[in-house]
DNA sequence: GCACATAATAGCAACGATTCCTATTTGGTT
DNA sequence: AACCAAATAGGAATCGTTGCTATTATGTGC
């Protein structure tokens, strides 16, 4: 499947991003099937990984690549930045404005041609501090 | 083991701190591994992996989580930014300074207590492009 | 230098997250 | 309705990492 084709529309699929474009949490593969079976009780975690890796190439959501064992998935597909909970592993948006002026400054000083940034807080949250 | 306690000087311990000193590739524990064979043939992966979990723990060493399925690991314990290849996955250290305002900023937006941050960059390297 | 306590080791089993495989089903098109 | 390619469920396989245990080595006090 390339970028050019269409995603055709699936029930697994609706689901998946409706349910991931409803939450705030960043949940991890695992997470978003448990939610999903509510809905899709034969859905199957091969299908939340392949569906979760294809609308994030297609610009839908964001896959991220953060601190963590586990990957996380955002539904909203604009970036921006997170700060991180080293205890228990929250994953919370942060507010702070992009800084698009360090890929700039980034390829100043590289042979790298750059694309974009991650910028990624850690921390302890209120609950574990 | 504790924060508190030394660590004793094991010959593994010499050697994989200095192969990982002399690189500034940010090598994968197994390729930290391949590497110490050279000198000790019967080290085995479970040292490597305790060592440098030990001596990152310890502020000797850093143990990057950065994107891609491997952690990496950066003889540089100071903190600094680095720039990822898409494509071959060559990670770079970045000589761009440190913004330490960037935490202040973000404690000022979120509930949680921020430690530090860290940046990483994306593109192609001269090698990929 | 020797003995002792305990940290560290090698080798290998186990684990968890993710990807791969295949027969079957489904969505979109004619 | 019929067709084809894409998508699915279910499960096996893979890969990075961690855990386990008997053995070895380090540092310390004599």
């Amino acid at each position: 499947m390339s970028l050019g084709t269409t995603l055709r529309v699936t029930r697994q699929r609706q689901v998946l991003l409706d349910e991931l474009c409803k939450l705030y949490t960043h949940p991890t593969a695992d997470e978003l099937y448990q939610i999903a079976r509510k809905r899709l009780p034969r859905i199957s975690l091969g299908t939340v990984y392949r569906n979760l890796e294809l609308m994030a190439e297609h610009g839908m959501i964001q896959k991220l690549e953060v601190g963590g064992t586990q990957k996380r998935f955002d539904g909203n597909a604009a970036p921006h930045y997170h700060v991180r909970c080293l205890k228990c592993g929250r994953l919370d948006d942060l507010n702070l404005p992009l800084d698009l002026d360090l890929d700039r400054q980034a390829g100043k000083l590289t042979d790298f041609t750059i694309l974009r940034h991650s910028l990624e807080f850690t921390g302890t949250c209120p609950a574990c501090c």
